[in-house]
DNA sequence: CACTAACCGGAGTGGCACCCCGTTTGTCAA
DNA sequence: TTGACAAACGGGGTGCCACTCCGGTTAGTG
């Protein structure tokens, strides 16, 4: 990779996690090469779609709350998941709309599994969910409550239930 | 409202039905103006806002659905909710996005409403949860499921939890 | 039948995603 | 240091979109 690509690279980056915090996920590219100095064929030949854009954005937070796995409980990082989920904007969409082979999706997929399966073989969480249900639910709450403080409390009432 | 009115309203209503059913909550109102036969200012006249024009879409089922919060448990009709949202596209994406004021959400509220009451008294139901609440969670699920059979399985695990 | 208010729709504006291709620039070997 | 070439750049083009303006048309009324 060239210098000047991988300046360029830094700086749509850049510019791409500030637009994306204010507007959303579905964030004007244009504005957002505009913003890093480059022109838009440049943003589109280092990121091919929206979505390697919004994963390449997300990625180090992502790689933190990974991370925290194995610091918590399987809601309790579910809860983590679902607030910064909700208070990152665009986050939730991003995850929700391709079942990417090799990004976000599978890094959560991958801690959370094995935060689950500890939690299943202790007896404390029925065994017919997989961690792709969870993570769904989760985002799906994330995604509703976008910029509004129901996260965790949504959350923590799906996880457990309705009933008294 | 003059009959030439009256006529482009239905003609635009079907069109968007149609295109709706396609394409989803972003479809190209372009596209429904053309087919309609109409110009895009009709069209923008008689539906200011794109939330406007989905509401009218789905008025007619939303209400089919609300009558049968009579006949169901509150079980059932939310896991009814999350079905109709999960195949019709669209609808989950235009309940979530606005609180309208006097639209889809309010007859869905309404309708839950007093079924959620009765089931809290009946003591069936933790006493700490909203209608809002449980209507949020089951629009998520459908939004996040679009398309897919997992929308019932989720909504069922949501209101139950994940204790064994 | 004439009149007017309601209604219509084509054309215009500004924005967007995405791509083509002539031009520039970094790199490396001579 | 210099030359050559692949790699990267970006302005400008295309086609689509939402939304608005305004001159022309039509439905309904007396």
């Amino acid at each position: 990779m060239r210098s000047d690509a991988r300046r360029n690279y830094e700086r749509i980056l850049a510019a791409a996690s500030a637009e994306v915090a204010v507007t959303g996920a579905d964030a004007s590219l244009e504005k957002i090469a505009r913003d890093a100095g480059v022109g838009s064929a440049t943003l589109h030949r280092h990121f091919p779609t929206r979505q390697a854009l919004l994963e390449a954005v997300f990625h180090d937070r992502v790689e933190v709350l990974c991370a925290q796995a194995a610091e918590l409980s399987l809601a309790d990082w579910l809860r983590a998941v679902a607030e910064y989920g909700a208070t990152t904007r665009g986050l939730a969409a991003s995850l929700l709309a391709p079942p990417a082979p090799s990004g976000c999706e599978t890094m959560l997929s991958d801690a959370g599994g094995a935060l689950l399966r500890r939690a299943q073989q202790a007896g404390e969480i029925r065994a017919d969910v997989a961690i792709i249900d969870l993570l769904t639910l989760v985002n799906a709450v994330s995604l509703a409550t976008q910029d509004g403080p129901e996260a965790i409390r949504l959350t923590t009432l799906a996880l457990n239930g309705i009933r008294p």
